[in-house]
DNA sequence: CTCGCATACTCAACTTGTTGACTAGGTCGG
DNA sequence: CCGACCTAGTCAACAAGTTGAGTATGCGAG
């Protein structure tokens, strides 16, 4: 039932169709909620069918027609709803995590070149973060940004989202020089 | 189908129960993969179904019996295999981040309460994971328990708990003087 | 002496999330 | 002009995660 909550947050930006929000939700949202395309037009289906969003139906050339969905009154208050409640302890689910925490026992060069990959893909996350809050802050400082703006949950969440990659980077770093010398310790050991 | 290497490698550690694994989990594993005893119970019977895992079962007085799982040969291998897979991307899942996402046209003060309470269970987090690191090393170093120790992977796991917590708690303070200021600016305008 | 919490689970129903295949036109590069 | 990728979806089947209730005993606090 929470991913409705994600989905209304998005469509705070504005009407999109499912594809646009398979598309915005890789972009930032993802950050801390994500789901595969499929996911999002079940739930788009029964959001429309709970009143909670309303679609618009937009006949495009050269294109396939496409739905264009936004919130609701009554979706506008059921995000409200949702903000007052009290939030349970997150579910966080990493693999990587998994693997390293069994590295000793397994297979040490293919759990370093996941980490590898993961900091690859944490490094571009950052890039296109940082790009994402450029076009946020529009020239403004973020002094001004912060003060003026109508909204800032999407930034404070985006900030999250940043340090977090930021944090794994500097983790997967770490991780590799240590595997790296208990390789080199092994290897050749005293 | 991932539950199950998260389960091996807490086994590494030796022997359990079902009720230990699910006390462990919320202590360290916790931090990377999250699940309900009742989804360990349910996994534990289908693993020692597969081979993966073996019971033996231990009366106690003044105790209920319990069955203690251990790793098999089988299990061993699976998870070493389970090492060299290549990694997907990792789902994670925060609801204040979508709470935090919308608070600007919801219950700021809700949010607010809840970012507050994020940040006391974080730092409760920090304080339990340090512990947990004391524990780890023994005395050590961190140089010299990286050299010596034969498992690192559960050290480097915990380090990535420690470092996300407190990036969390950083956050949270961050956003609560945002919004704190936002308030008074909105309470009292120019 | 009772209430609540800890140990150590089991069963069932339900909701979510994942995977793979399929439709169907348009655009772009080689 | 062919194959690959983009838009914009649909359908079905299955795997995984969540919730709530129930069982049974022991221990310590009030």
């Amino acid at each position: 039932m929470s991913l409705r909550n994600a989905v209304m947050a998005a469509l705070l930006d504005g009407e999109a169709s499912g594809y646009d929000l398979a598309k915005a939700f890789d972009a930032s949202v993802a950050n801390f909620w994500m789901c595969t395309p499929q996911q999002l037009y079940r739930e788009l289906d029964r959001m429309e069918a709970d009143g909670l969003i309303e679609a618009r139906t937009v006949e495009q050339e050269r294109r396939p027609t496409k739905r264009l969905f936004s919130l609701t009154a009554a979706g506008f208050e059921a995000l409200a709803a949702f903000t007052a409640e009290p939030r349970k302890p997150t579910a966080i689910r990493d693999e990587l995590l998994v693997a390293v925490m069994a590295a000793d026992s397994g297979d040490v060069e293919a759990v370093k070149a996941s980490i590898r990959e993961r900091k690859q893909w944490a490094e571009a996350k950052i890039v296109r973060y940082e790009r994402l809050r450029a076009k946020l802050l529009g020239g403004r400082t973020e002094e001004e940004f912060l003060t003026t703006a109508e909204r800032v949950g999407p930034y404070l969440t985006l900030l999250r989202g940043l340090s977090f990659e930021r944090d794994n980077v500097r983790w997967c770093a770490r991780c590799l020089t240590v595997l790296e010398r208990r390789g080199a310790r092994l290897d050749a050991p005293t």
